[in-house]
DNA sequence: CCAGGTCGGTGACATAGTCACAGACATTTC
DNA sequence: GAAATGTCTGTGACTATGTCACCGACCTGG
C-alpha cells in the first residue's frame, strides 16, 4: 500500500483519469515483481489480478500434449493482460499460460477496483478495450498465419522481427519452433536452406543476419 | 423505436437489469434483419452498433489470399457480437469478416447506448465480459487445433459436430474444408478413406453416419 | 579429462497442401 | 429431351510440413 504513484506515468491511458479514480487505482493496487521464468497465471491458475506492466515482459502461449508449443503474444511494459485477466476474470477453464520472460514488475489491481474504474471511467474502458482488441486482432493474425502461411516465410519474419538493431540474435531452433508452433526439425532445414542462400550465418544457440534485404524481399515477395 | 421489448426475454443476463436500464436499452436501441448471405461486417466495414442476436446465425471467418478460409466462431440467437464490436470499436484494421449465415434478425445497440451500460450496468457489464471470455477462450482452441491438431481428427469432429439429431449431413467437401481451414482435397481423401472403413457414406453435397461410435472413438483415442 | 546435458543435423517415413485435370451430377436453355 | 453450363467430387504427381530415431558436436561442472 505504499503511496508510490510514478507508475502512473508508464500509462499514456491512465494520465486523464480524475484525481479520484487515481486515488481509488493507486491506493488499493500493489506493485509486485515475478521472478523470470514464474508462471503467473495458466490451467488451473486462475488470475485474482489485473496486471498493469512496469517492466519486463510476459510471454503468453500454449502447449499441445505433445510437447509442442506456439507463442500467442507477448506482453511488454508499459501495457496491461487485459486478454488474459478477462478471461479469467468470467470464464471457466484455461487453455494457455503465460510465463515472465524476464524479471516482472506489475500493478495488480485487484478485481473489485478493476470492476469500479470500469464502471467510473470511461478513460479507464477505453484502455481496456482498446488493449483488448489488439489483442484480438493479434490473435486472428496468428490464426491465419497458422492455418495458410508459408513456414519458410513466417521464419524470415521472425528472424527479422529478433533483430532490430544488432545483426546477432541469440536464440536456439527449439526457440524458434515454439514461437512459431512447429517443430525444430523444421526450423533445422529450414536455417540450413537459409544459409546455403547466404542469408544467414547458424551456430549454436545464435544466428547472424547476412543480407537482410534478401529475407524482407522473401517474405514480402513469397 | 417500436416499444417492442419482447426480446429483452432471449437474454438470460439481462432480465436482472435495473428498470431504468432496461428502458434505456429497449428506447435507443433498434430491432433490425440482415439478409441471408449479407456481410454484417469485414476488412474495411466497421460496425456501429453492438448486436444481439434474437434469430438466425452469424458466422465469423478469415479467407486468405489464396482463397482458402477458417471458420473462427459463430454467433447464435440469444448471444452477442461483443468480441467483434469491441474489436472494431476501439481499433482499426480488421482481419475477418461476419457474415449471416441465414436471415439474421438483431437488436442493434448504438454505441454511445452500450458505453452507457457498461458503465452503469454490472449485469450487462458481466454479459458482455462472460461473452468476450467466452470467444477468446474458444480462440485459442482454434489456433490449438489448426498448430498442432491431426486432420482426420478434426474433421470426423467436425462431422460429428454437425449431425447432432439425424445421421444425415447436408454439406459440401468445400464447406467442411473451410470449416476447418483446409483444402477441398484433403476433405475428398479423409472422407474416401472414412467410408473405406465403414464409417461414412458420402455422396454428392451429403454425409450420412452410419458409425457414430467409431467415429466418436477415433476422435477421443486419435 | 570425462559425464551428462543441451543443441543441432539428418535419413526415412507419415501427413497435409497444391496443381492440374477429368468425370459425375444438377440446372438451365433451347 | 438434348445440349450447354456450372457445381461437386476423385485422383495422380508433386511439394511442404511434421514425426521418429538417431548421432555427433558442444558446453559445463566436477
Amino acid at each position: 500500500m505504499a503511496g508510490e504513484t510514478d507508475w502512473l506515468k508508464m500509462f499514456p491511458g491512465l494520465t486523464r483519469l480524475s484525481e479520484e479514480m487515481r486515488d481509488r487505482l493507486t491506493r488499493s493496487s500493489m506493485v509486485v515483481s515475478l521472478a523470470e521464468g514464474s508462471r503467473i497465471y495458466g490451467p488451473g491458475q486462475a488470475p485474482e489480478a489485473f496486471l498493469l506492466l512496469l517492466e519486463g515482459t510476459v510471454r503468453v502461449q500454449q502447449v499441445s500434449e505433445n510437447g509442442r508449443e506456439i507463442v500467442l503474444y507477448r506482453v511488454h511494459a508499459g501495457e496491461s493482460c487485459a486478454l488474459t485477466t478477462a478471461c479469467l476474470m468470467s470464464y471457466e477453464d484455461y487453455l494457455a499460460e503465460a510465463i515472465a520472460e524476464t524479471l516482472v514488475r506489475a500493478v495488480a489491481v485487484p478485481r473489485p477496483t478493476f470492476d469500479e474504474l470500469i464502471a467510473r471511467s470511461a478513460e479507464f474502458r477505453q484502455l481496456v478495450f482498446t488493449a483488448f482488441s489488439q489483442r484480438v486482432t493479434n490473435l486472428f493474425r496468428v490464426i491465419e498465419d497458422v492455418a495458410f502461411g508459408r513456414m519458410d516465410l513466417r521464419l524470415a519474419d521472425k528472424l527479422i522481427e529478433l533483430s532490430p538493431g544488432s545483426d546477432q540474435i541469440s536464440v536456439t531452433q527449439q526457440q524458434l519452433a515454439s514461437e512459431l508452433g512447429t517443430a525444430r526439425e523444421v526450423v533445422s532445414r529450414l536455417l540450413s536452406e537459409f544459409q546455403r542462400r547466404g542469408f544467414i550465418q547458424s551456430g549454436r544457440g545464435s544466428i547472424t543476419i547476412q543480407r537482410r534485404g534478401e529475407l524482407e524481399a522473401l517474405v514480402r515477395m513469397g
